[in-house]
DNA sequence: CCCAGTCGTGAGAGCGCTCTCACAGGTCAC
DNA sequence: GTGACCTGTGAGAGCGCTCTCACGACTGGG
């Protein structure tokens, strides 16, 4: 038998559900769209039909008229390695899921991190295969973004584009408030020498949580100390050794704030080699709040960042949006000290 | 103005491009898909023309003929909770996600754990959007890929059919070999009191690892001793809990065969809070190898599942048979004994 | 020099759905 | 009674693409 099944689908069309209940295509299709001026006894009989045949709507031919795919893309701009190893993405990716899976709508995700890939996706919005893009960047490089809009694409940011670029879409945490209210904390419970080991300063994140250290030091009426800024990065690694560079320039710190909840780790593992107690030495505060802060041996004092609330303000901003519904440009949403074991 | 851009996409049609290249919609057509008999005349032309009025062509519409929409369901039958703290999931949509983007092809992500979020899927996958589905479940319950297949939408499954279901498509570890490994090893190294705190058992991985256990015992001429053998779950309390019982219940215990790295944790925790030396008093192995049994302290001797295998496996079976590549119906793959410091 | 066999091409028929439009049949105000 | 207005319905025109089929223009073997 050299016959077989079309690959995949068995047809059942509207056509033979409106045979079947006994009215035309059109009156099958606002039924099952759920329009309201139908009679209750169309209804009924074309219910029935579909449940019989056990029809199923193909969406590609209903995309091909109304333009919709009702999918929405979840693309992350990054490496797969980071991203599956920052709960920071893990934890966006599963509010957004949340937020698209109640709207009835789906989420496709793709990792693009090469620029092959960036283009192939970006073919592939265009092509109207999702009606809009949650992209998920911690680069400056916001060319993706404009990229996708350019090709009609409605698009939102996590994160900040870098040129305060009017007219493109974004939702941030406060980092810059965030980094401020870490310093101002342990300054006002005393600590006199406090340094920073910053996340990637070429991420807006890194940058922005740096510009709070700062603006908080000079607040407190403190000369800036470059030498209280050490260089580091979002991974553990990196901040231990930032923190480790930074304990022989400057033996003198008991107070650090570092630019992530990994890097904080590093930076207590470079203390505890260094022979220095945590919070009786040096006093440290994260930042993010991912799980592991709170079973770190020990308790990670952090600045929490609202993952979740970020991930779903951002697919709100972009269904508003797609709903012609009016929406706001961009949203920063606060942070919150949580205090712990370590400041 | 009311006038405004249809919501999403800006036109440019195979239609344009073929009268601005000035040859048919079909040409056009044959050189965008890429085939072969076609003038190098007619190919430049129509490339030139797409080039410069950007088209992207309407997957949409192209799924509607061909009846392929070139993605691929990544479906997890698990709670978000568990999706996204197990290092297992993360690791197979990574694998997967690599596999289906080198074919070009795009992976839609959902997590369904409700019965309504099933349905959903099932209509969703059944209406043509995606050409198959690459289903994780941890549970026996197959029944969803059973209702996937019956919809004609072509399914492998990661983890093993509870009762052997002939013609699905499924690739699972080796499970039952990693607990034979894991309990071989022990008793090969001297170790008397053999235990096992197991998985979750009314899943597939749990039970199959508590079956190699009891083979390699019974292998050794042992006696099956049900009061070595304590019921746990794959996360750490779990581990924790189910090894505190079995250390009240046989204090002589000596080694521990444990369902997953994560309860090896608890399990570890447990035996310091009793105040046993790993390995000293009683040697640990756990199953999966995430990355962080390399990282604990102490790093933990483990079965490494192939997780990126596993991934690339069942996504290569699911492309294989949309290829009509007669591909095997099932895979197995090996596992490994990793020797660390806790056994 | 003719006919079979390529090769490149265009015409045109859909794929399965939505949506506009026209229309029949009713209801209501005057 | 007549016009204005609903309300439910069907006919039919596409959406943008692929793919079959037929056809003209070449080839080359006899």
């Amino acid at each position: 038998m050299t016959q077989q099944t079309r690959a995949g689908r068995n047809a059942a069309t509207l056509e033979e559900v409106a045979a079947r209940a006994g009215v035309s295509r059109a009156t099958a299709s606002r039924v099952l769209r759920g329009a309201s001026n139908v009679s209750d006894s169309a209804r009924d009989a074309v219910m029935a039909a579909a449940q019989e045949i056990a029809y199923t709507p193909n969406r590609a031919a209903r995309s091909l008229v109304t333009g919709r795919s009702d999918s929405i893309a979840f693309l992350v701009d990054e490496t797969e390695e980071r991203m599956f190893s920052d709960p920071f993405f893990l934890g966006m990716l599963r509010s957004a899921q949340d937020a698209v899976a109640s709207e009835g709508l789906q989420l496709v995700f793709t990792v693009a991190s090469r620029e092959e890939e960036r283009d192939r996706f970006v073919a592939y919005a265009a092509g109207g295969h999702v009606d809009g893009v949650l992209l998920i960047s911690l680069h400056g490089n916001n060319d993706l973004q404009r990229r996708l809009e350019n090709a009609g694409v409605p698009t939102v940011l996590s994160g900040r584009p870098v040129r305060r670029a009017r007219n493109l879409y974004y939702v941030d945490a406060d980092n810059v408030g965030g980094g401020r209210l870490a310093t101002e904390h342990l300054l006002a419970s005393g600590r006199r020498v406090v340094a920073t080991v910053t996340g990637a300063l070429d991420m807006s994140a890194g940058a922005d949580r740096l510009a709070g250290y700062r603006a908080a030091i000079e607040a407190a009426g403190l000369a800036a100390d470059e030498t209280l800024i050490a260089s580091g990065g979002f991974t553990s690694t990196a901040g231990h050794d930032a923190t480790a560079r930074l304990l022989e320039q400057r033996p003198d710190v008991d107070a650090i704030v570092v630019g992530s909840d990994l890097a904080a780790f590093g930076a207590i593992r470079a203390l505890q080699q260094a022979g220095r107690r945590v919070l009786d030495d040096v006093a440290v505060i994260g930042f993010d709040d991912i799980r592991e802060a709170a079973e770190h041996d020990p308790p990670l004092t952090t600045v929490r960042q609202p993952i979740a609330d970020l991930g779903s303000t951002m697919t709100r901003m972009l269904l508003d949006r797609l709903a012609d519904r009016a929406p706001r440009r961009s949203a920063v949403l606060p942070v919150e000290l949580v205090l712990r074991a370590t400041a």
